[in-house]
DNA sequence: AATTGATCGTCACAAACGCAACCAAATACG
DNA sequence: CGTATTTGGTTGCGTTTGTGACGATCAATT
Protein backbone atom coordinates (compact mmCIF):
# COMPACT_ATOMS: atom_id res chain seq x y z
CA UNK A 1 0.00 0.00 0.00
CA UNK A 2 1.20 3.27 -0.85
CA UNK A 3 1.43 6.01 1.27
CA UNK A 4 0.47 8.74 -1.05
CA UNK A 5 -2.62 11.23 -0.64
CA UNK A 6 -3.71 10.45 -3.85
CA UNK A 7 -5.22 6.71 -3.27
CA UNK A 8 -7.10 8.18 0.09
CA UNK A 9 -10.80 7.95 -1.56
CA UNK A 10 -12.27 10.84 0.43
CA UNK A 11 -10.04 13.07 -1.07
CA UNK A 12 -10.01 11.58 -4.47
CA UNK A 13 -14.31 11.74 -4.82
CA UNK A 14 -14.35 15.65 -3.56
CA UNK A 15 -11.48 16.42 -6.13
CA UNK A 16 -13.59 14.18 -9.01
CA UNK A 17 -17.13 15.66 -7.75
CA UNK A 18 -15.70 18.92 -8.16
CA UNK A 19 -14.21 18.73 -10.98
CA UNK A 20 -16.74 16.99 -12.79
CA UNK A 21 -19.01 19.82 -11.28
CA UNK A 22 -17.19 23.05 -12.39
CA UNK A 23 -17.78 21.14 -16.46
CA UNK A 24 -20.77 21.59 -15.74
CA UNK A 25 -21.74 24.61 -14.11
CA UNK A 26 -20.96 26.90 -16.70
CA UNK A 27 -23.75 25.40 -18.80
CA UNK A 28 -26.99 26.19 -16.35
CA UNK A 29 -24.79 29.43 -15.12
CA UNK A 30 -24.71 30.69 -18.25
CA UNK A 31 -27.61 29.76 -19.75
CA UNK A 32 -30.30 31.00 -17.20
CA UNK A 33 -28.05 32.40 -14.19
CA UNK A 34 -29.42 29.01 -12.04
CA UNK A 35 -26.97 27.88 -8.88
CA UNK A 36 -26.83 24.22 -8.02
CA UNK A 37 -29.30 24.04 -6.08
CA UNK A 38 -31.75 25.58 -8.08
CA UNK A 39 -30.91 23.22 -11.44
CA UNK A 40 -31.27 20.22 -8.84
CA UNK A 41 -34.61 21.00 -7.78
CA UNK A 42 -35.49 21.61 -11.37
CA UNK A 43 -33.81 18.56 -12.98
CA UNK A 44 -35.67 16.48 -10.21
CA UNK A 45 -39.42 17.99 -10.47
CA UNK A 46 -38.13 17.17 -14.48
CA UNK A 47 -37.58 13.64 -12.89
CA UNK A 48 -40.46 13.17 -11.24
CA UNK A 49 -42.77 14.53 -12.23
CA UNK A 50 -44.54 16.22 -9.70
CA UNK A 51 -43.92 15.71 -6.05
CA UNK A 52 -43.59 17.53 -2.91
CA UNK A 53 -40.56 19.64 -1.67
CA UNK A 54 -39.45 16.82 0.92
CA UNK A 55 -39.27 14.19 -2.15
CA UNK A 56 -37.57 16.66 -3.81
CA UNK A 57 -34.91 17.47 -1.36
CA UNK A 58 -34.75 13.50 -1.30
CA UNK A 59 -34.21 13.11 -4.84
CA UNK A 60 -31.52 16.07 -5.28
CA UNK A 61 -29.97 14.57 -1.71
CA UNK A 62 -30.05 18.56 -0.30
CA UNK A 63 -30.47 20.05 2.88
CA UNK A 64 -34.66 20.96 2.56
CA UNK A 65 -33.49 24.91 3.21
CA UNK A 66 -31.58 24.79 0.61
CA UNK A 67 -34.76 23.10 -1.29
CA UNK A 68 -37.02 25.59 -0.22
CA UNK A 69 -34.78 28.25 -1.11
CA UNK A 70 -34.46 26.77 -4.75
CA UNK A 71 -38.23 26.48 -4.84
CA UNK A 72 -38.80 30.07 -4.01
CA UNK A 73 -36.42 30.82 -6.52
CA UNK A 74 -37.87 28.95 -9.42
CA UNK A 75 -41.57 29.71 -8.84
CA UNK A 76 -40.24 33.37 -8.71
CA UNK A 77 -39.44 32.42 -12.66
CA UNK A 78 -43.13 30.63 -13.03
CA UNK A 79 -41.02 27.75 -13.60
CA UNK A 80 -42.78 25.91 -11.23
CA UNK A 81 -46.40 26.48 -9.50
CA UNK A 82 -47.20 25.11 -6.05
CA UNK A 83 -50.49 23.69 -5.00
CA UNK A 84 -51.15 22.65 -1.23
CA UNK A 85 -52.40 18.82 -1.72
CA UNK A 86 -56.03 18.43 -0.30
CA UNK A 87 -54.80 15.15 1.45
CA UNK A 88 -52.31 16.87 3.34
CA UNK A 89 -52.45 20.53 4.03
CA UNK A 90 -48.95 20.55 5.22
CA UNK A 91 -47.52 19.94 1.71
CA UNK A 92 -47.44 21.15 -1.41
CA UNK A 93 -47.00 19.55 -5.11
CA UNK A 94 -44.55 20.96 -7.29
CA UNK A 95 -45.11 20.89 -10.93
CA UNK A 96 -43.18 22.62 -13.18
CA UNK A 97 -44.97 25.11 -15.48
CA UNK A 98 -44.37 24.73 -19.44
CA UNK A 99 -41.89 27.47 -19.26
CA UNK A 100 -40.13 25.31 -16.53
CA UNK A 101 -40.33 22.70 -18.56
CA UNK A 102 -38.75 24.44 -20.97
CA UNK A 103 -36.08 25.79 -19.52
CA UNK A 104 -35.12 22.28 -18.22
CA UNK A 105 -35.19 20.93 -22.10
CA UNK A 106 -33.24 23.57 -23.21
CA UNK A 107 -30.41 22.58 -21.06
CA UNK A 108 -30.30 18.82 -20.54
CA UNK A 109 -29.19 18.88 -24.05
CA UNK A 110 -26.22 20.76 -23.69
CA UNK A 111 -25.41 19.47 -20.07
CA UNK A 112 -25.76 16.14 -21.23
CA UNK A 113 -23.73 15.90 -24.23
CA UNK A 114 -20.78 17.58 -22.02
CA UNK A 115 -21.35 14.60 -19.34
CA UNK A 116 -21.22 12.44 -22.37
CA UNK A 117 -18.02 13.73 -24.17
CA UNK A 118 -16.17 13.09 -20.80
CA UNK A 119 -17.32 9.85 -20.32
CA UNK A 120 -16.51 9.00 -24.35
CA UNK A 121 -13.18 9.36 -24.21
CA UNK A 122 -13.16 6.76 -21.08
CA UNK A 123 -12.25 3.14 -22.37
CA UNK A 124 -15.48 1.21 -22.25
CA UNK A 125 -14.11 -0.96 -19.84
CA UNK A 126 -13.44 1.60 -17.79
CA UNK A 127 -16.74 3.29 -18.02
CA UNK A 128 -17.91 0.13 -16.94
CA UNK A 129 -15.81 -0.33 -14.06
CA UNK A 130 -16.93 3.45 -12.82
CA UNK A 131 -20.59 2.42 -12.68
CA UNK A 132 -19.87 -1.11 -11.38
CA UNK A 133 -17.66 0.42 -8.15
CA UNK A 134 -19.60 3.67 -8.15
CA UNK A 135 -22.73 1.58 -7.88
CA UNK A 136 -21.06 -0.91 -5.08
CA UNK A 137 -20.15 2.45 -3.11
CA UNK A 138 -23.16 3.62 -2.90
CA UNK A 139 -24.62 0.28 -1.59
CA UNK A 140 -21.99 0.63 1.09
CA UNK A 141 -22.99 3.75 1.91
CA UNK A 142 -26.31 2.93 2.17
CA UNK A 143 -26.90 5.76 -0.40
CA UNK A 144 -30.40 4.36 -1.82
CA UNK A 145 -29.51 4.09 -5.56
CA UNK A 146 -32.42 6.27 -6.52
CA UNK A 147 -33.79 4.58 -9.48
CA UNK A 148 -32.60 7.40 -12.23
CA UNK A 149 -34.89 7.55 -15.22
CA UNK A 150 -38.31 8.40 -14.64
CA UNK A 151 -40.47 5.99 -12.73
CA UNK A 152 -41.01 7.13 -9.27
CA UNK A 153 -42.48 4.63 -6.86
CA UNK A 154 -43.32 7.06 -4.40
CA UNK A 155 -47.18 7.08 -5.76
CA UNK A 156 -48.12 4.63 -2.99
CA UNK A 157 -46.76 7.51 -0.27
CA UNK A 158 -49.62 9.47 -0.03
CA UNK B 1 -28.99 3.20 -22.47
CA UNK B 2 -25.17 4.14 -21.64
CA UNK B 3 -26.37 7.91 -20.85
CA UNK B 4 -27.19 7.15 -17.88
CA UNK B 5 -23.74 7.16 -16.27
CA UNK B 6 -23.31 10.55 -18.16
CA UNK B 7 -26.47 11.75 -16.38
CA UNK B 8 -26.48 11.28 -13.40
CA UNK B 9 -22.13 11.17 -13.23
CA UNK B 10 -21.89 14.52 -11.83
CA UNK B 11 -25.16 13.98 -9.27
CA UNK B 12 -24.19 11.10 -8.07
CA UNK B 13 -20.11 11.76 -7.52
CA UNK B 14 -21.25 14.84 -5.36
CA UNK B 15 -23.21 12.36 -3.30
CA UNK B 16 -20.82 9.93 -2.76
CA UNK B 17 -18.28 12.57 -2.32
CA UNK B 18 -20.92 14.03 0.65
CA UNK B 19 -21.24 11.04 2.08
CA UNK B 20 -18.40 9.98 2.34
CA UNK B 21 -16.78 12.90 3.60
CA UNK B 22 -19.44 13.20 6.29
CA UNK B 23 -17.65 9.85 7.75
CA UNK B 24 -14.53 10.72 8.07
CA UNK B 25 -15.09 14.65 9.16
CA UNK B 26 -16.04 13.76 12.92
CA UNK B 27 -12.42 12.24 13.09
CA UNK B 28 -10.84 15.58 12.66
CA UNK B 29 -13.11 17.57 13.50
CA UNK B 30 -13.04 15.73 17.08
CA UNK B 31 -9.56 15.25 17.37
CA UNK B 32 -8.14 18.98 17.01
CA UNK B 33 -11.38 20.92 16.05
CA UNK B 34 -10.25 21.04 11.98
CA UNK B 35 -12.36 22.01 9.60
CA UNK B 36 -12.59 20.65 6.20
CA UNK B 37 -9.95 23.21 4.19
CA UNK B 38 -7.63 23.24 7.28
CA UNK B 39 -7.45 19.12 6.97
CA UNK B 40 -6.88 19.13 3.41
CA UNK B 41 -4.75 22.10 3.56
CA UNK B 42 -2.41 19.88 6.05
CA UNK B 43 -3.06 16.77 4.44
CA UNK B 44 -1.81 18.89 1.11
CA UNK B 45 1.47 20.03 2.89
CA UNK B 46 2.21 16.04 4.27
CA UNK B 47 2.15 14.90 0.83
CA UNK B 48 3.94 17.57 -0.82
CA UNK B 49 6.54 18.39 1.85
CA UNK B 50 6.75 21.59 1.41
CA UNK B 51 4.83 23.90 -0.93
CA UNK B 52 3.56 27.36 -1.90
CA UNK B 53 -0.30 28.60 -1.12
CA UNK B 54 -0.76 28.34 -4.76
CA UNK B 55 0.62 24.76 -5.35
CA UNK B 56 -1.64 23.22 -2.18
CA UNK B 57 -4.65 24.83 -3.52
CA UNK B 58 -3.74 23.02 -6.74
CA UNK B 59 -3.43 19.71 -5.25
CA UNK B 60 -6.27 20.23 -2.61
CA UNK B 61 -8.62 21.16 -4.74
CA UNK B 62 -9.88 24.35 -2.94
CA UNK B 63 -10.46 27.81 -3.83
CA UNK B 64 -7.25 29.88 -3.23
CA UNK B 65 -8.76 31.91 -0.48
CA UNK B 66 -10.41 28.94 1.59
CA UNK B 67 -6.33 28.01 1.48
CA UNK B 68 -5.48 31.39 2.30
CA UNK B 69 -7.32 30.49 5.52
CA UNK B 70 -6.74 28.28 6.49
CA UNK B 71 -3.02 28.17 6.20
CA UNK B 72 -3.64 31.39 8.45
CA UNK B 73 -5.76 29.13 11.06
CA UNK B 74 -2.65 26.34 11.14
CA UNK B 75 0.10 28.71 11.31
CA UNK B 76 -1.67 30.40 14.62
CA UNK B 77 -1.48 26.49 15.91
CA UNK B 78 1.97 26.94 14.79
CA UNK B 79 1.47 23.40 12.76
CA UNK B 80 3.12 25.28 9.78
CA UNK B 81 6.09 27.72 9.11
CA UNK B 82 5.50 30.24 5.84
CA UNK B 83 9.09 31.99 4.54
CA UNK B 84 8.95 34.02 1.81
CA UNK B 85 10.49 32.41 -1.23
CA UNK B 86 13.98 34.15 -2.21
CA UNK B 87 14.07 33.62 -5.84
CA UNK B 88 10.18 34.90 -5.87
CA UNK B 89 9.13 37.07 -2.97
CA UNK B 90 5.62 37.11 -3.80
CA UNK B 91 5.28 33.40 -3.01
CA UNK B 92 5.82 32.03 0.30
CA UNK B 93 6.95 28.36 0.70
CA UNK B 94 4.97 26.32 3.90
CA UNK B 95 6.53 23.63 5.85
CA UNK B 96 4.91 21.87 8.42
CA UNK B 97 6.44 22.24 11.54
CA UNK B 98 7.03 19.15 14.13
CA UNK B 99 3.66 19.66 15.64
CA UNK B 100 2.17 19.93 12.29
CA UNK B 101 3.75 16.95 10.97
CA UNK B 102 3.11 15.14 14.49
CA UNK B 103 -0.71 16.49 13.86
CA UNK B 104 -1.04 15.13 11.02
CA UNK B 105 0.36 11.36 11.84
CA UNK B 106 -1.94 11.41 14.39
CA UNK B 107 -5.31 11.85 12.37
CA UNK B 108 -3.92 10.02 9.19
CA UNK B 109 -3.49 6.80 10.74
CA UNK B 110 -7.51 6.21 12.23
CA UNK B 111 -8.83 8.64 8.80
CA UNK B 112 -7.28 6.31 6.55
CA UNK B 113 -8.64 3.01 9.18
CA UNK B 114 -12.23 4.48 8.85
CA UNK B 115 -11.44 4.81 4.98
CA UNK B 116 -9.81 1.19 4.28
CA UNK B 117 -13.06 -0.27 6.76
CA UNK B 118 -15.54 1.65 4.49
CA UNK B 119 -13.41 0.12 1.11
CA UNK B 120 -13.00 -3.56 2.79
CA UNK B 121 -17.10 -4.07 2.60
CA UNK B 122 -17.07 -3.59 -0.68
CA UNK B 123 -16.60 -6.79 -2.83
CA UNK B 124 -13.00 -7.27 -4.06
CA UNK B 125 -14.20 -7.63 -8.04
CA UNK B 126 -16.16 -4.15 -6.76
CA UNK B 127 -13.35 -1.90 -5.21
CA UNK B 128 -11.13 -2.99 -8.04
CA UNK B 129 -13.82 -1.50 -10.43
CA UNK B 130 -14.12 1.53 -8.47
CA UNK B 131 -10.30 2.03 -8.35
CA UNK B 132 -9.94 1.57 -11.75
CA UNK B 133 -13.05 3.73 -12.63
CA UNK B 134 -11.91 6.42 -10.53
CA UNK B 135 -8.69 6.53 -12.08
CA UNK B 136 -10.06 6.59 -15.60
CA UNK B 137 -12.22 9.62 -14.91
CA UNK B 138 -9.12 11.04 -13.11
CA UNK B 139 -7.09 10.93 -16.33
CA UNK B 140 -10.35 11.85 -18.53
CA UNK B 141 -10.15 14.79 -16.45
CA UNK B 142 -6.50 16.16 -16.56
CA UNK B 143 -6.61 15.59 -12.69
CA UNK B 144 -3.09 13.79 -12.95
CA UNK B 145 -3.27 11.97 -9.19
CA UNK B 146 -0.07 11.86 -9.48
CA UNK B 147 3.78 11.95 -7.69
CA UNK B 148 5.18 13.22 -4.57
CA UNK B 149 8.18 16.10 -4.46
CA UNK B 150 8.76 17.48 -8.03
CA UNK B 151 5.22 19.33 -8.31
CA UNK B 152 6.03 21.59 -11.58
CA UNK B 153 2.82 21.26 -13.72
CA UNK B 154 -0.68 22.32 -12.98
CA UNK B 155 -0.57 24.67 -15.90
CA UNK B 156 -4.16 24.34 -16.52
CA UNK B 157 -6.07 25.52 -13.86
CA UNK B 158 -7.63 28.93 -13.90
C1' DA C 1 14.22 52.68 -17.10
C1' DA C 2 9.56 52.61 -17.96
C1' DT C 3 5.40 50.27 -19.43
C1' DT C 4 2.51 46.41 -19.73
C1' DG C 5 0.62 42.25 -18.29
C1' DA C 6 0.48 38.29 -15.59
C1' DT C 7 0.80 36.00 -10.91
C1' DC C 8 0.95 35.41 -5.53
C1' DG C 9 -1.55 36.00 -1.60
C1' DT C 10 -4.95 38.89 1.22
C1' DC C 11 -9.02 41.47 2.32
C1' DA C 12 -13.84 43.51 2.22
C1' DC C 13 -18.06 42.45 1.01
C1' DA C 14 -22.11 39.99 -0.60
C1' DA C 15 -24.05 35.62 -1.38
C1' DA C 16 -24.82 30.98 0.03
C1' DC C 17 -24.96 27.65 3.71
C1' DG C 18 -27.01 24.97 7.51
C1' DC C 19 -28.42 24.75 12.20
C1' DA C 20 -32.08 25.65 15.24
C1' DA C 21 -36.24 27.61 16.22
C1' DC C 22 -40.52 28.13 14.47
C1' DC C 23 -45.64 27.73 12.53
C1' DA C 24 -49.13 24.88 11.00
C1' DA C 25 -51.27 20.69 9.97
C1' DA C 26 -51.54 15.81 10.85
C1' DT C 27 -51.29 11.91 13.84
C1' DA C 28 -50.80 9.29 18.25
C1' DC C 29 -52.15 8.51 22.68
C1' DG C 30 -54.38 8.63 26.97
C1' DC D 1 -62.30 14.37 22.86
C1' DG D 2 -57.74 16.97 24.75
C1' DT D 3 -53.02 16.91 24.64
C1' DA D 4 -48.48 15.45 23.14
C1' DT D 5 -45.68 14.14 19.35
C1' DT D 6 -44.41 14.05 14.64
C1' DT D 7 -43.97 15.95 10.07
C1' DG D 8 -43.89 19.52 5.95
C1' DG D 9 -41.99 23.65 5.12
C1' DT D 10 -40.14 28.46 6.23
C1' DT D 11 -37.27 31.91 8.47
C1' DG D 12 -33.65 34.11 11.61
C1' DC D 13 -29.03 34.24 12.24
C1' DG D 14 -24.25 33.16 12.80
C1' DT D 15 -20.80 30.89 9.87
C1' DT D 16 -18.55 29.77 5.59
C1' DT D 17 -17.88 30.61 0.87
C1' DG D 18 -16.47 32.88 -3.45
C1' DT D 19 -16.06 37.21 -6.16
C1' DG D 20 -13.57 41.22 -7.21
C1' DA D 21 -10.33 44.42 -6.12
C1' DC D 22 -5.95 45.32 -4.24
C1' DG D 23 -0.69 45.86 -3.25
C1' DA D 24 3.32 43.61 -4.23
C1' DT D 25 6.32 41.22 -7.28
C1' DC D 26 8.01 39.21 -11.49
C1' DA D 27 8.73 38.80 -16.61
C1' DA D 28 8.64 40.64 -21.16
C1' DT D 29 8.82 44.46 -24.22
C1' DT D 30 10.33 48.71 -25.69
Amino acid sequence: MSDSLADFLPYRLSRLSEAVSAEIRPIYKAMHGLNRPEWRVLAALADLGSCTATEAAAHSAQHKTKVSRAVYALESRRWLKRETDPRDRRSEILTLTAAGRAAYDSLITPLRSRAMSLVSTLDPGDAEALVRGLAALEAALDLAAEAPAGVTDRATSR
